[in-house]
DNA sequence: TGTACATCAGTGAACGCGCGTTCACTGATGTAC
DNA sequence: TGTACATCAGTGAACGCGCGTTCACTGATGTAC
């Protein structure tokens, strides 16, 4: 096994940051290694760092595709909604309740954990606000029917994201789901 | 530095548990050694396995001590909240968005990450899952105004939460404080 | 175009570190007489 | 009540493990002539 191409070196990189985005929303960030997302590419690990700087480096471009990746979601989302002449919050609240692959765990609560109790580099730190911020925007701005709806879109917003963290944390118990069909029901107010 | 006293022994086993609770909500369980906790109370490591089975053990002792810590808060606040004559519910939310010391964090954000991952012990994780249910029940409740308040209750209940997360984990952004004034006002409906 | 050499993507063992846990030991506490 | 002995709470070093990172090495790729 000798020197890979350029280009077979580009797409390895590419692949590397698609697993690393892919095992860091199903386990969380701190909870996979860098020889596990090496290993995930048929790789090994000291060639990891032929690529990136640190850990801290594929974290912040993770964060980054992943919530890039969402946005693109939810616009599809908005835009089948349109298409069935239906709330576009009101469909993204369903989608976003709807049992789905762990792998696709929404970036917000999938990688809230390493952010949060504050070890986590600064450019992660950042790629996280600035990438919450913008699925904040979208959703709210989505919502154009009234102005006065801004607030409640807001409210919708962190219903929405707060009934998911106790899903994942609590499991789907009778209760969570019962919240959840109230926080779907405001939705389709 | 010889025996302990029976008495010596049992209040050292509190304050471990005690301590335990506080750096738990303050850092989350997975950032807290077993060495940080005994070091808390002036004791070294390996003291803490005459009194636990394992750090697991405390884990699942420190979240229902928690749990009931909070539920007590609650209920206070609640007796306050009837004391003005306001809305229980109002007057909660109000509370529990207020920035407050990091380690009288919510339990239900604070050791979320510990049970999401699955990587936690059944004892730990049915902790949490009885206690989150335990304060969610209490909020609902709480609001016995109209039955058809329920609804609104739960969505109250996870936007709630749902904002709290996002501000612990991205800060407290103008547009994260906006979404909090949004739940505020709908605490106030 | 062909050849000789430099480059460097990837390998896999090793390093240092922090963690949960174990262990031989200490000496004050508790108990039996 | 005093004394001799057993108990056991707490000590601090050590163990095994997984982690992020480093390093000497390999050999196909890229380049200079």
């Amino acid at each position: 096994m000798g020197r890979s191409s350029k280009q077979q070196a580009a797409e390895n990189r590419e692949r590397i940051v698609d697993c690393a985005c892919t095992l860091f929303r199903e386990r969380g960030v701190d909870n996979v290694s860098v020889a596990d997302v090496m290993a995930a590419n048929g790789m090994t690990v000291g060639g990891f760092y032929k690529h990136f700087e640190s850990k801290d480096a594929l974290i912040e471009e993770a964060f980054a595709r992943t919530f890039g990746q969402s946005a693109e979601t939810w616009e599809k989302v908005f835009e089948a909604a349109d298409a069935k002449g239906g709330s576009r919050t009101s469909e993204l609240v369903r989608r976003y309740l709807r049992n789905s692959a762990p792998e696709r765990r929404c970036p917000i609560l999938a990688f809230a954990p390493h952010v949060t109790t504050s070890d986590a580099a600064a450019g992660a730190a950042e790629a996280y606000a600035s990438g919450t911020r913008d699925l904040f925007e979208r959703f709210v701005e989505g919502e154009r029917a009234e102005p006065a709806d801004r607030k409640a879109a807001m409210l919708l917003f962190a219903a929405m994201v707060g009934a998911r963290v106790i899903e994942q944390a609590v499991g789907k118990a009778p209760w969570v789901q019962e919240m959840q069909a109230a926080v779907r029901d405001f939705a389709d107010r």
